[in-house]
DNA sequence: GGTTTTTATGTTAACGTTAACATTATAGTA
DNA sequence: TACTATAATGTTAACGTTAACATAAAAACC
């Protein structure tokens, strides 16, 4: 069983220095013509594969970016995933995925280990369980640049891409309280995640700004998943019959969906008794009994747009942090109670 | 600007040798508590991060493994992966992940990087586009194990885990048997895949063994996309009325979805006027206006085992090659026919 | 107390590559 | 032709770690 082939192997068999087997092969210039075909040639035949590892020792850089997701099964991930290996693909560099599963502790653990592994730089979204920026700032402390994407911290002075999750709560709202409801409800995401606050703060200045009052027994944190919208809407609907909301908020699409479950469950019609809108246009949305009026975000752009901002901050170390927003887009449907009548409000 | 701290800067710190520190720091035998202990916290106190690079370099093992997906939308991939991503984590196991966007000339290039990348395994599963196995070999060739998931190559000698994709078409085939259609036909994916062929001729086998006659004009190749089902099925309505198939086996949901429109928006109806049954319970399968039967694909565990056969071959270069066959569960909805009534067949 | 065993630490070389400098061959110039 | 500029190739050291062997210190034995 022979062993791999190296460069110095390559260089005994046509008797020269491993020094122009490398300049060869990486295309540097001041090496004859005939020396880099005959090279190039044995190489090939030879089975030579260049070591990349030994390459990243002596360069000090390896081409390679880590990934940090926090639930690679949302459907915003997977697409988000597909802009940065688009992004880093074209640039040349490699992917380290890691998984955080919601755990700090795991996503700390994640970061430490890519250090380790000495990537290029590190792409990330929070696991929600977050509640300390350390394991970010010692990150940061190694030089090694950091993007967020979705999920951002911010005021560590590292650059994040997101949509405009509070504008477009804001502007979700505000539909609904053209549609003429007055009680709204919002189910919450933990306030510890960026984009729950944000959600949440759209909610309110949208009430704010078409003077309605905020009513706190309306806002239930429910979290990001199906159960939680469930849970939190059972609630509401044990509320005294005026208090019931016309309409409710959920911070994403899973939510609403558990919410739905509930509100049909009690014998209640969507949107004649209760309006409800998301948030991410979950491919299921257009598909529920009542086709749900929800936020589409252009996941795979704000993957794109973190990896080329990340790679920007790898290649040029004064690139400057930024905080970059990528327009969302609403999705009327029905669950809001446009077309139930036949027309859009 | 303080440049990274190494195991040497440490050892100089604590007037010991760098072995030393290293042995600390790997829990090796033979290190003095008190000076293992005056390492640690020297080490932490300093910022010291173990490079991984030159660890590998030395071992000539990286602890990382190759993932080469064909397309990390497809429902079943996130699943998959994170089903690896469990397996390599509690193995100690990162992931570089490429995507070959079903394009086999980037699924060359990334195999290539890979084995660059001096990655210990890689694990794959091939794009639709794929014509010869030489890109798979000359990985094998370099002795880097390698496990095919989901769709496989057979007869190169490398392990593989999938689904009964044979069992499974033949199973819901004969399930639309039992309800008494006899004209069925067959939209089925590209040859070139494994999966694809697995299930024509689970298909065919289940209209044999119940001596249905297998008509080649009710089989076209669909592909696995939502387009490709739309047409093949727009197709098999052209035929004159006593040729057209009371159901349809779909290759899996997406071509199935296709499939169903078509059929709507020729007017017909579900399952009254011609059934349909899908592969893979993609997440939109239950919500569709008839539910769609369909097979349920255990992705996680697929992901899951192979990353664990993987890691077997790593670890023991005598591991035997395996063909490992995941169960898969019928999912009864109604567009087989079954509720449809009032009851099930 | 001296010899052997065990434990703790140090030294050297190696992993496969490239940068930087050194040398040799070739071409160009006067 | 001799001298210089340029192109092609070679040599050495370095990247940060660990294995393998070497040595020194401490403990155990008779």
């Amino acid at each position: 069983m022979r062993k791999r082939i190296t460069a110095k192997q390559v260089a005994e068999e046509l008797g020269i220095s491993i020094m122009t087997v490398s300049r060869a092969l990486n295309n540097r210039p001041n090496v004859d013509d005939k020396t880099r075909e005959k090279v190039i040639s044995t190489a090939r035949r030879m089975g030579y594969v260049p070591d990349h590892i030994a390459k990243s020792l002596v360069l000090q850089k390896t081409f390679t970016i880590g990934l940090v997701v926090p639930e690679i099964t949302h459907s915003f991930f997977p697409e988000a995933i597909r802009g940065i290996e688009e992004a880093a693909y074209g640039a040349g560099y490699q992917l380290i995925l890691t998984h955080s599963a919601e755990d700090s502790e795991r996503e700390n653990k994640a970061l430490q280990t890519l250090a380790s592994k000495r990537v290029d730089g590190i792409l990330i979204s929070t696991a929600e369980s977050v509640t300390d920026y350390e394991s970010y700032e010692s990150i940061m402390r190694l030089k090694l640049p950091i993007v967020f994407f979705d999920r951002c911290v911010y005021g560590i002075g590292a650059s994040c891409v997101s949509i405009d999750d509070f504008e477009s709560a804001k502007k979700i709202t505000a539909h609904l309280i053209q549609h003429g409801y007055k009680k709204i409800a919002h189910l919450s995401g933990p306030s510890s995640v960026s984009i729950g606050r944000a959600r949440i703060e759209g909610f309110k200045n949208a009430m704010d700004e078409n003077g309605l009052s905020i009513n706190d027994e309306l806002i239930i944190e429910s979290g990001f998943h199906e159960a939680g919208g469930y849970e939190s809407m059972l609630k509401l609907l044990q509320l005294p019959k005026e208090k019931q909301p016309q309409a409710v908020v959920a911070v994403n699409d899973p939510a609403a969906f558990g919410a739905m479950n509930a509100i049909l469950e009690n014998g209640l019609r969507i949107p004649e008794d209760i309006a409800i809108v998301g948030f991410s246009d979950d491919i299921r949305a257009e598909l529920m009994p009542t086709p749900l009026t929800t936020i589409r975000q252009p996941a795979y752009e704000v993957g794109k747009r973190a990896a080329q901002k990340l790679l920007a901050h790898i290649e040029n170390k004064d690139e400057i942090i930024d905080e970059i927003i990528i327009k969302s887009e609403i999705v009327i449907r029905e669950s809001c109670g446009c077309y139930s009548d036949g027309k859009k409000i």
